[in-house]
DNA sequence: AGTTTCTGCACCATCGATTGTGCAAGCGAA
DNA sequence: TTCGCTTGCACAATCGATGGTGCAGAAACT
């Protein structure tokens, strides 16, 4: 009877067991019985050898036939980082919810292997994809696109699709202007004394380094033009621009913005070895938050872009009606140093 | 010529547009054409119009047949921590490197959503699946075994699969060590000043208490009965937990035995809103590494596991040989305060 | 009784790729 | 010329589920 390595059980085998035809029991098994009138009773039996032999659908041939495959996509640029894993629990979160199984790839910011991750989920027939952070967002859109799957972008856009995205301006400049109020008047910061680390030439930076650029300007009246060391978004390169700068001028300026937490981590790299109280007076204003960044020994002010609401009204969009693509700004939140948030993990429940 | 919504071409399309059957143009473009001694010229044509008509192997389709689908699952527990975080980075690389694709899911610690999260992996035909800290290993194998599905346990270990999991007892040992050799001669730790806050009934918190407890008596002679308050792994009972205690002693213990980065996050919690000075002399200990963890304004010394190696050995386990199931315990590291360390991240190329 | 309308279900083609098997044409040897 | 072997491919079943269509038998109606 309980056979040991059994197969598991497919719509043939209850279709056998119970006496009735396969479509029978496919219907009474995805629930579309009732529009095809099924009798209750027939309908009851099948259920209960079902669960009797432990019936599970197959997906894979449920995909290939309706052409659709219940997976929904969300392609990360990498995986360990707070603001992308965030982006993922939270996409988890919503698909859950929708009945649907979250798939999660990063691909590393490369745009082939962008390209190619797409390519992969598509020949899975997924349904859905979320795009965040790509650097090509419009070549994965040239891949998506005659196939049919609706995606949207997310943190960094693109001229193709929808997109939603930081308003990393305001937040670039809410985080400016934060740096230099941090400082009294008695001793005041100095134009040549805040600098901006990290950032490349994507969307994102160019904005917050605009921001960074017109603040400056506005508040302390100058913007001497070395103040931007981009750097990526690497730690090591990073590091290297610390040390560069390091070598150059025999100390860090006085304040800094940094793009990105990850960039902020090219910063501890960099104070790793050297006297903590180095840094003591250091102001530092990151893009991203992250808890345990928010309690460095020094300034750390940080932004915190809405993960939440950027993943909600994606959805929004990506189940609405196609139109020309748009770019949605999502405000971000200014974070005072030493602040620990609530973030996705708190809805889940466990047990001391 | 080029239709515009065209759907995506199939071996059907190739087989009428080259004029070979569909079974040729299947072997020649999945390479198995040369066993089947297909033309070197009929293959090329084919190669050749696949290119051009942007053919994509359904792999649905593929997978229905083989029944395999070429899908290797991870589940994690959570994605927002860099501990998983960081092994999710580490697997998608092995698994690219293998040419298949990688599926990351959570399933938030309820041993109800790990089992439904895995027969909605194995619905999907993944060939293997890697199991990360789960609350339930043994039921997610009671899962996995009539499938036939290849898996294995990481960080948490199961009594009916192979288990990889980092040495928490002599990382906790370690851990429990140093915080109290870090307390200088003139003043040392008491017995009741050093608490462990955190952890619950699973194998590694168990080991790292064990750990604590035995390490507190070898080196400081006693241990008392209230040393451990159990926080599960959640910032915010852990929040409470510090505040319950701080409500009884009017204090902080001197020193403090964190059992994960997310506990610690409730140690933040518990600090924002009150001054840093507070917590100036703290000495906390804290089983998981994160580089900002690493460089709070109190003695943070980290216990880094080895992702990399465990992940590696997992890989070898589970394409090895079935053998009666066995842990495996991978060393991790003791991490000195302010250590900024290499990641995931830094084997990926980035441009400034 | 004869006709129409439901009920309740079975039949069968289909999704796209894989793979065991069969077979004709070509070629060399006897 | 005939036998036998190789080359090069076509055929068809199959994976498991879906959904349009058709059709008996029962019920309702005239």
């Amino acid at each position: 009877m309980d056979q040991r390595v059994k197969k598991k059980a497919t719509i043939y085998d209850l279709s056998v067991l119970s006496g009735s035809s396969p479509s029978t029991v496919s219907a009474v098994l995805n629930g579309t019985w009732r529009k095809r009138r099924i009798k209750e009773s027939t309908a009851q039996t099948i259920l209960g050898l079902a669960e009797l032999h432990q019936y599970t659908t197959n997906l894979q041939a449920r995909g290939l036939r309706r052409s659709r495959s219940g997976l929904v996509g969300l392609m990360l640029p990498v995986h360990d980082n707070r603001y992308f894993s965030s982006m993922a629990q939270t996409f988890e979160g919503h698909v859950r919810s929708r009945g649907q199984c979250p798939v999660v790839v990063s691909a590393s910011r490369d745009p082939e292997e962008e390209r190619r991750t797409a390519e992969t989920l598509i020949s899975y027939s997924i349904d859905q994809l979320f795009i965040v952070g790509a650097t090509d967002p419009d070549g994965v859109h040239e891949v998506c696109e005659p196939a049919g799957l609706r995606h949207i972008n997310i943190d960094l856009p693109g001229a193709k699709a929808h997109s939603v995205i930081s308003d990393n301006y305001e937040g670039a400049r809410m985080l400016t202007e934060a740096i230099i109020r941090r400082f009294g008047n008695d001793d005041p910061l100095r134009p040549d004394e805040l600098f901006l680390f990290g950032g490349r030439n994507d969307h994102a930076s160019r904005e917050r380094i605009a921001a960074f650029h017109a603040t400056k300007k506005a508040l302390l009246g100058a913007d001497p033009e070395d103040g931007v060391q981009s750097s990526g978004y690497s730690p090591d390169i990073t590091l290297r621009a610390f040390e560069a700068f390091y070598q150059r001028h025999g100390k860090l300026p006085r304040a800094l913005f940094i793009n990105s937490s990850i960039n902020l981590e090219g910063l501890l790299r960099f104070m790793a070895g050297r006297p903590a109280e180095m840094f003591s007076e250091l102001v530092v204003g990151c893009y991203d938050y992250d808890p345990f960044g928010s309690f460095l020994p020094f300034s750390v002010i940080m932004v915190r872009q809405n993960v939440e609401a950027m993943i909600t009204k994606a959805f929004e969009l990506i189940d609405g009606p196609t139109t020309t693509p748009q770019t949605f700004l999502i405000a971000p939140e200014l974070i005072q140093p030493r602040s620990a948030l609530k973030g996705p993990l708190d809805t889940l429940k466990d047990i001391a």
